[in-house]
DNA sequence: GCGCAGAAGTAGACATTGTCAACATTGACT
DNA sequence: AGTCAATGTTGACAATGTCTACTTCTGCGC
C-alpha cells in the first residue's frame, strides 16, 4: 500500500507538527489520568504515528516531559497575566495572581506536580530555559504588584529595595505554593474552596507583611537560580 | 543444592523480615538516586531475594511506595518530636518544627516528594492510615505550640478556638511546605540556607500572625481529610 | 524540471520492568 | 510425624524506553 490506501482522507506520511501534537497529547493524558506515568508509545498512538516517531522530536522521555512542563508554565503565566491585565489596584492584582496560581494547581494537579515536582531537578543540567523564563515572568508580575504598593506602601523596584522585595516575594510565593500543594494532596481542603482559601490566606499575609517584611539572609535568591 | 551449598553463611530460605528490608532498601535507593523510578526488582536484588518475593509483602509497587512514604512520615514525625522535646518556649518549639520540616525536605527531596507528591492522591482510596496518623501527630505538635502561646498569646485548644487555631496552622503549614518545596526545586536557594530561611520566614509569619490570624472559610479542614 | 541530502516517520529488536501462575521450602501447630 | 499456610523461587508474558536500520517525503540548489 504505497500510495493508494482508500481515499484522500488517509494520513500523510509526514504529520506536519508532531512536536506540538505530542505535547498536546501529553497534556491531555496528564489531565485525564492525573499521572506522570504515561508511556511515550501511548502518546504516539494518540498522535497516530509509530512508536518511534516522537524520538525525532524529543531525545528522551525526560525531554518530552520537560517540554510538557514548559507548556504548563506558559499556560500558567498566561493565565496569571490575563487575570491581572485589567486590574488597577495592586492589591487586586496580587489577589488575582494568588487565585490563578492556586486554582491552576488544584485544577490540574498532575501538571502542577510535573512542573514543580522537579522531574529534572537534579543540578546536573538544571531546568530548561523555557521554564526559567516562565518563572521569571511570574516573578515579574509579583514585583510589579508589590512595588506598586500591594503591601500597603510603595516599594519601588530599586536595588536598595531588592532584599525587601525578595523577602516579600518569598513569603508570598512559598505561602501560595504550599497552600496549592496541600490542597492538591488533600492535606487541606476541600479544594472547591481553593479561591476562598487563597483570598483569606493572602489577606492575612498582607496584613502581616504590612507590619513586618522578613529580612531574608544575604545570598538568598528567589526565583530561578542565578546563572552558574 | 538442597541444603549443602558451602558453609553456614548461606542465606536461609526465609529472609526473616523482608518487609522491613524492602522498605529499607527503597529508602536507600531513594536517597541515593533521588528518583521515585526505581524498580521493584532492584529492591529485591538489594535484599538478596528473588524478583517476586516482595509480592508476598506488597500487593503492588504502589503499595510498596505507600509503605515507604509512611516510613518517611514516621521519620519526619520523630525528627520533629525529638527536636521539640526538650524545649519549653512554644516559640522555640515552633521554630524547631519549622527547621525540622524544611531541612527534612531539603535533605531528602525524593522522599519528601513521594510523601507529599501524592503518589496515591487519587480520591479512590485515599492515603494509607499510617500516613494519616503521622500527619495527625504533626498537627498535634503544632496545636500544642500554638495553644501554648507561640503566637504571642495563649490560645487554648478549645472548640471555640478551633477555627482560629486551624487558620494559624494553615498559614504556618502551607508557608513551611511551600518554602520547603521551592527550596527542593531550586526555585529559591541556596538550600544550604534552609534553616536560616525557615527561621526568618517563621519570624515574619509570627509577627504577622500576632496581628492578624486569618479567618479561614467555614467548612475548611486542615490536616488529613475528615473521615468520609 | 530534477535529483539529492537530510528531515520525518516506520519496522524490528532488545533489555528491563510489573505482574501472574505454578512450584518449592520452611516453620508452627496438632 | 503430618499438615498447612506463609514465604520464596522460577518461568512466562505483555508493555515500555530506546537503539539501529530502513523508507518516504520536502526543500533546495542546479
Amino acid at each position: 500500500m504505497t500510495k493508494a490506501a482508500s481515499t484522500a482522507d488517509q494520513r500523510p506520511y509526514h504529520h506536519g507538527d508532531l512536536h506540538r501534537a505530542i505535547v498536546g497529547a501529553a497534556l491531555d493524558v496528564l489531565s485525564e489520568s492525573q499521572s506522570t506515568e504515561f508511556s511515550l508509545r501511548e502518546l504516539a498512538r494518540r498522535a497516530g504515528v509509530s512508536h518511534n516517531a516522537p524520538y525525532k522530536h524529543f531525545a528522551d522521555k525526560r525531554d518530552l516531559l520537560a517540554a510538557v512542563s514548559a507548556a504548563g508554565f506558559e499556560l500558567l503565566a498566561k493565565k496569571m497575566s490575563d487575570a491581572t491585565q485589567h486590574l488597577d489596584s495592586p492589591r487586586e492584582r496580587l489577589a488575582a495572581i494568588a487565585r490563578a496560581y492556586v486554582c491552576g494547581g488544584v485544577n490540574n494537579p498532575a501538571l502542577y506536580r510535573l512542573m514543580f515536582g522537579g522531574y529534572l531537578a537534579g543540578q546536573d543540567n538544571g531546568r530548561p530555559a523555557i521554564e526559567r523564563n516562565a518563572a521569571e515572568s511570574l516573578k515579574a508580575l509579583l514585583v510589579d504588584a508589590i512595588s506598586d504598593g500591594a503591601l500597603g506602601r510603595l516599594l519601588p523596584n530599586t536595588v536598595a529595595n531588592t532584599r525587601e522585595i525578595n523577602g516579600a516575594i518569598l513569603i508570598f510565593w512559598s505561602q501560595m505554593h504550599g497552600l496549592t500543594l496541600l490542597l492538591v494532596d488533600h492535606l487541606v481542603g476541600p479544594s472547591e474552596k481553593a479561591d476562598e482559601l487563597s483570598e483569606s490566606v493572602l489577606q492575612s499575609m498582607l496584613d502581616g507583611l504590612a507590619n513586618v517584611i522578613p529580612a531574608i539572609p544575604a545570598g538568598v535568591w528567589v526565583g530561578p537560580p542565578p546563572a552558574g
